[in-house]
DNA sequence: TCCGGATATTAGACAAAGTCCAGATTGCCG
DNA sequence: CGGCAATCTGGACTTTGTCTAATATCCGGA
């Protein structure tokens, strides 16, 4: 929170603290999706990646997303059966969806309480608790 | 709940009552979901509807899974961003997904709560509230 | 029973998302 | 400059799912 602005020259300090050689594409990847603060798929980061002239394979717009995945520097968010959202804010929250216009939003965890789960089965970790409340316009 | 057997002559009653004509390739769609409770793919149902000879058609399969979703006599699960999987049981629940083995089991709704979710923006309904526990095998 | 329309099933072409690989590029160090 | 590791690339490939036009099945009425 409180994050400033996300310019380019950032994004080379923000990569080394996560362990990320930062080359020209994945500065520009990273950018697309921090500079937004959205939720974005591989195509559309694609898309914004080479709008001006193409810049970047698709082969490496997909091994990049996976390596910052990897990496912690964003986190995936599966909603859509047809494909995966990839979400610069890693910090605890849950998401609304809006399944007819395909818009997803964050929810902060904060105010959430999450109570009476069962006891996980033995020798498992979570990983990670998703919650997504699925809004439709109203007829 | 206390459902004793699903056995394929249950079956078309079961359709029936969902609005459904009771077909061959329906009723053994929905006999490979009802009879096992689990959490199927496509191409898992498409594999035990056609074990002993090819019966049903890959068009059908998806064809019936999405009838039987629209229909409300199954669910959809999203949690593997490859494939969806299909849920005999439509009662409100949650679910536990072990992210290592792909296996998805459900978590019964009577006992979680869930609290301080924010206003909907106007003009929406509630769809559905999904929770997944993502877990793994601890290292 | 036979006919005709509605309903359901089918093979296979197609599309979209994602993976893989072998070859080219880049950046760096001596 | 030459070598080496890391990175990037086009394009073939795979998987999941959709679509379509042809066929098969079902059913109610003559
Ligand atoms: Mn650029
Ligand atoms: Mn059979
Ligand atoms: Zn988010
Ligand atoms: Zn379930």
């Amino acid at each position: 929170m409180a994050r400033m602005h996300y310019t380019r020259d950032n994004m080379a300090g923000l990569l080394r603290s996560h362990d990320i050689n930062p080359t020209h594409q994945r500065i520009e990847i990273a950018h697309a999706l921090f500079s937004r603060q959205e939720h974005l798929s591989a195509d559309q980061v694609m898309a914004i990646v080479n709008t001006r002239h193409s810049e970047t394979s698709k082969a490496t717009v997909y091994n990049t997303l996976k390596l910052f995945l990897e990496k912690g520097l964003v986190r995936e968010v599966i909603v859509d059966p047809s494909k995966v959202f990839f979400d610069p804010n890693t910090s605890p929250h849950h998401h609304l969806y809006e399944v007819d216009t395909g818009r997803l939003s964050d929810i902060d965890a904060e105010q959430v309480q999450i109570s009476g789960l069962p006891p996980l089965p033995a020798g498992m970790v979570t990983e990670g608790i998703d919650l997504i409340v699925r809004v439709r316009r109203k007829a």
